[in-house]
DNA sequence: GCCATTTATAAGAATGATTACGATTTACAT
DNA sequence: ATGTAAATCGTAATCATTCTTATAAATGGC
């Protein structure tokens, strides 16, 4: 997913160009890892000192439903990154103190018999946690 | 994990025994699944009618603590549900409408190469969703 | 059993993330 | 250029959770 693609889907789906999106998704794309609603909205205001907090949500939840952005959660805040590139699904390693990961090639659930009549899966998380080598350097 | 052995940890720990965290073990004893916060204060507040919501979340959390409840969350709530009874490491498949578990005996950390000197790994999280039979059956 | 100490609880306020809302502005098809 | 639907602003509301302070209850030693 780069910045192109992400505005060709939003025209594609009847979304209107603005900015403001254009920024958003700039900075995922610059960024590659997770950063939070807060995150996103501190760096936004430095362009546009009185962007609202309802317009950082309501595009982050857009582009989450458009599978521009990927979204996880962790220390009671959802988290964002630009979905990655790579096609095939896959898994991550996170790290919780900048939100740097790393892809995990292999899903558990391509080997693991899991579910079955009774029971209808719809969805599986796997993410690895730890801390990146920039941030255990501090 | 038992009501009794919650008990006795909460005792060898130090901590009170009151009524109130017997009734809270003993209804995640009879349970056997994953409930949120809200859930619990409506069962309680039947018993104790000016339970408050503090109690509820601090004994939620103590009991996290002493590893005799499990916590995940979903839908922006925290869920808990006692500590399984088996002793080694294993995930779950989880019914998002009742909260109901299955147990999945493997792990996916245990065949997959995660992490090197750099990545220090310290945790991961592998659930599986979905919606069990009785929930289908509605 | 009684008292002292320590922990638990109640009640409500505070916090922090997220969502909702009405008014205004903007993008874009015609 | 204009009309219309969508986007944004500013602020209030909501929801889950945590904090605070005063009171109450549980445990251990006498």
């Amino acid at each position: 997913m780069n910045v192109s693609t992400a505005l060709r889907i939003l025209k594609e789906e009847g979304f209107k160009y603005t900015e403001k999106r254009e920024d958003l998704v700039t900075l995922f794309a610059k960024e590659k890892r997770y950063l939070s609603a807060r995150d996103v909205l501190i760096y936004m205001q430095k362009s546009y000192p009185g962007m609202s907090v309802d317009t950082i949500y309501r595009n982050l939840t857009l582009f989450k439903d458009l599978e521009i952005l990927e979204e996880t959660e962790w220390n009671g805040e959802k988290r964002y990154r630009l979905s990655c590139s790579t096609n095939h699904h896959h898994h991550h390693l996170i790290c919780l103190q900048c939100g740097r990961t790393r892809q995990i090639e292999s899903c558990p659930m391509e080997d693991i018999p899991v579910g079955d009549s009774e029971f209808k899966v719809t969805g599986h998380k796997f993410e690895v946690y730890g801390r990146c080598g920039e941030c255990q350097a501090q």
